[in-house]
DNA sequence: TGAGGAATAT
DNA sequence: AATATTCCTC
């Protein structure tokens, strides 16, 4: 059986190694596509292949529509798991608005396992009801009978926030050495709401650098990001396209 | 000169 | 892998 999967938001935090979320979903044989941030290009795909995808994983942040907006219409116009994928704090607010599960960063094998077993089940008995039942091949874990029945808490600490600031204290003029900039989560959302707020034409590491007003952050460091996301964009769309 | 961006290095 | 640095172009 091969479940597909839809991941919709921020590419390179949704996807790839850094959230650790590409390898896991590799690790449990989902077939995975991609899209890029955009709300409404997900909501088009899902339109058009309608029975594509069993399962939706979609980011909180998305720039060019509400992602809740997003979750309302998919809820309504069609039949899907949705699965939230970011600020625990919006947890209940994407309950409410119907994803059916959440899940926070970075997302751990045993939980995608969960969810796995969940939308097999889902389908299996799907399946069954409008005809014969099938068998399905093997899956790939054993996992004994754990009840993965709606587990709708499954909260999970993680320091993730709070990070810039980190005061520098030693900003001595005389010996100045360069920061490693680590993009943490808050600083990767001041990112965004340049990226998001200049618009694709002006969206260059200059203007975002001034916009994002971070201490120590230099025009390099904001390049070289800005660099990495937008490979990651195209490749994950060339593999939508293409396959892998 | 300075900036953007691909290539390359760490 | 994640980030920095180099290098070429405009």
């Amino acid at each position: 059986m091969c479940l597909k999967l839809l991941l919709s938001g921020y590419i390179k935090y949704d996807c790839d190694p850094y959230m650790g979320l590409n390898s896991l979903v590799k690790r449990s044989c989902f077939f995975c596509s991609y899209n890029n941030n955009q709300a409404i290009t997900a909501l088009n795909m899902l339109k058009e292949n309608r029975n594509r995808f069993d399962l939706i994983i979609n980011d909180v942040y998305m720039p060019d529509m509400d992602g809740f907006k997003l979750l309302e219409r998919v809820g309504l116009e069609m039949d899907l798991p949705v699965i939230r994928n970011g600020d625990p704090n919006l947890v209940m607010k994407g309950i409410t608005h119907g994803a059916c599960d959440y899940l926070v960063k970075p997302v751990r094998l045993e939980e995608l396992r969960n969810i796995w077993q969940h939308v097999i089940r889902r389908k299996v008995e799907s399946k069954s009801q409008s005809k014969s039942n099938h068998n399905h091949e093997k899956s790939d874990q054993g996992n004994e009978g754990g009840d993965q029945n709606e587990n709708l808490n499954r909260k999970r600490k993680d320091a993730e926030e709070d990070d810039e600031e980190n005061g520098n204290e030693n900003d001595d003029p005389t010996t100045k050495k360069k920061p490693w900039i680590v993009w943490s989560i808050g600083l990767h959302r001041k990112f965004v709401a340049a990226t998001n707020q200049l618009g694709i034409e002006k969206a260059v590491p200059k203007r975002i650098l001034d916009l994002m007003n971070v201490d120590g952050l230099a025009r390099e460091n904001v390049a070289s990001h800005l660099q990495v996301l937008t490979y990651s964009l195209k490749k994950c769309i060339y593999i939508y396209i293409y396959g892998n």
